[in-house]
DNA sequence: CATGAATGAGCCTTCATTCAT
DNA sequence: GATGAATGAAGGCTCATTCAT
């Protein structure tokens, strides 16, 4: 600590207490990594973020709030993800397939940021929030284009969200292989009233490079981005 | 509740582990649907069952044994729902169907059933394990039949379950209508390859009468069954 | 359990509370070997005995009745075995000696044994009253016939104890090797003011065989019996 | 206690946590010369500390750490006392001697201390590791010096310990009188090996005076410090 | 702002004990 | 006599929270 430093006032550099702020966020990603996102104590969490318990209400009061903070973290990520891989592309379709696919590969990629996902989302409706209005864009789009045929947006907002949260769980259970991916887009697609064909089509596409894109790694097990090829249907 | 056959004597002999464990199961049920499964505690289990807390520990050491205990009364329920629901209906896809429908339907009419089954379901793998189970042969039938045509089996697993709890999800958060159960199933029948005319045709076939079945009545706004009729697509 | 037999009366045959007593005993020994005698619970007594923790209280009705009980057979069975050891010896300073070296050396050979003795003589006070009655005896006629020369009594008792449990705790900590009977019986008698070679003498007397003799055993390591050849001092 | 040097306020900044861990270890000192060390309760040492029981965790983890730091007080204290009353006292024999019979004489002093000390040296080796180095020294140095005439090592530890204990707890049951702190030494020093005239020339010694000293008072009968005259013998 | 001592609510767990069968 | 279901006292432990420095 460098308080000593400080003659009279607090000579603190500006966004000290963003930076404190952040590292708090992270130290609670990697709480959440371990143990179930109800289980987060706030003396676990300081400890994890080496700072004084005393601290953490500085900045949280309570323990939702913390949840909240990472979930907003969360969704940021995914909005910044999404607007960098979605660059140029204007299909809703296609957009979908990529956000689909992108957070079952990621859950392979980084099980630690998988597992933070999964459980963030079960406690935090924000983190729902936010992914459901991006969704909805391109559910629309997608309907509206003809490439989807559904009646129900509420039973294909539970087909999109089921169906992949499902796919995280199944890859982080180590119950799928490689490839769970383009099968989950793929069985989402058809739900949607894709045709086979354009559902491969869509699926078949491939993966712009975002490795580059940053957002939050949790765990560090930065693997293959790479799915194998499409199997052919 | 059968406690009317003695209706002055509280001393209940023969049976009576079976029956204090019944009634802590009984009060488990309740006490989840009030709070998470994970938040469930000892003390407030033996307060909601009128027996004191060192009772409960005659019966269960941990509170995981009491959520698996849940787990494993929702299951059998399940299971014997599934039989009588399934009497005389040979095709994988209209018993699948009819499962899928039952769920979003009875978290509608029942809705601290629903939420103790999402609860429970997230907390113990063994409920999931029973209806995995079940669900596989269905999907299995259909695919021999012909109705269906996925390529993978464990995506057409998390399709079926991932969107069927997110359908229930949604009818307990009161974000959909009457007849979500037919439009979950539309959709899941669709993802799992079945044409359109298929799944309606499946989706219109009325519901066989269980109500009389009994099972697990966590609350008790018993509701209406029927489900409106189907939209036509 | 036999019950089945009753028509009517108790058929039991005589001596059945009897035996379930030492069966209680017994079982309290083998507890008592393992964790500490104020840590022996009804509930894990009535397990080890293998019975219900409803009988105990048949038979004793606190804790500390049990651990009498158990010292009690301790005290029945070191007064038994003094009798058998000491069959026609009549020198008091001999009877010590031998008396020493048996308490150092059946705990090195039977370890629960000796784990039993000291934590119950920690415990129970009859214990020792039984054991210092007969100390006292040999303590006095070792005085009248010359061999001993103390001024107190009060002392030379504490340095019998004291130095005979310490060296049982000593072997049992395994801190010292074969032997350690006849160096702590050597040592006590020096104390007592015997000289040299009289304490020589009385320590290189072989030991009369008891290993027919019986008595509780807790462990069953049952060791050589014979320590090494006394080194000449 | 030197509160009295802040009459009024309780702030007590500076070595707030040490003074409250030594708040918290003659708690435990008081409680355990009323109870056995085994039955030790986190809950009575926080009431006899007049603290809240969440402050002892904040010190101690386990009622093991609390006995051993009171096994630490106690080694301490003892060291302490060690140094002062050898000043100036090289000869292996008479150090001892004076080790001996302070430990009688405190217990009859302090009967409170007394009975911390046999309890606590029976829980915690930690104590007896401390107590057996300072003696090893001594002992060594009386047979090296030609005083004591020992073979067995162990053996004398056993005869030192046992017997000092065992008048100590003699003493402290009542059993013995003015004196024993002379004959428990006596008796010791003769098992040694030192002759007759050795022992009482050095049993006659006079006792320093360290009063003055302090360690820790657990009771407060602070009694006559002189012992009789010795006995001729 | 950061720190960390102190507090007490709230849960967990073990067991001695009672009592109806 | 033996059994075991039920009870509740007793203690253990964790943590959110407050507050003085």
């Amino acid at each position: 600590m460098e308080t000593s430093e400080r003659p009279e006032s607090v000579v603190a550099r500006p966004g000290k207490r963003e930076r404190t702020h952040a590292q708090l966020v992270d130290a609670a990603l990697r709480v959440i990594a371990r143990k179930d996102a109800a289980a987060l104590s706030i003396l676990e969490l300081a400890h994890e973020a080496e700072v004084s318990h005393g601290t953490v209400y500085n900045y949280f009061r309570t323990r939702e709030e913390i949840v909240d903070a990472v979930a907003l973290r969360l969704a940021d990520d995914f909005s910044e993800q999404q607007s960098q891989m979605f660059a140029g592309l204007e299909e809703g379709a296609a957009r979908l397939t990529l956000a689909v696919r992108h957070f079952v590969l990621r859950a392979a990629e980084d099980r630690a940021w998988g597992l933070v996902f999964l459980r963030v989302s079960a406690a935090a409706a924000r983190l729902g929030h936010t992914v459901t209005l991006k969704t909805l864009g391109n559910l629309r789009r997608g309907l509206k284009a003809g490439t989807f045929r559904y009646e129900s947006e509420a039973a294909a907002l539970d087909l999109v969200f089921g169906t992949t949260l499902a796919g995280m769980r199944t890859v982080l259970d180590g119950r799928a292989g490689r490839g769970h991916d383009r099968d989950i887009a793929y069985t989402v697609l058809r739900g949607l009233g894709a045709t086979r064909s354009e559902a491969e089509r869509l699926v078949a596409r491939p993966f712009p490079d975002l490795d580059a894109a940053g957002g939050t790694a949790v765990g560090s097990n930065a693997g293959a981005r790479r799915s194998p090829p499409p199997r052919s249907r």
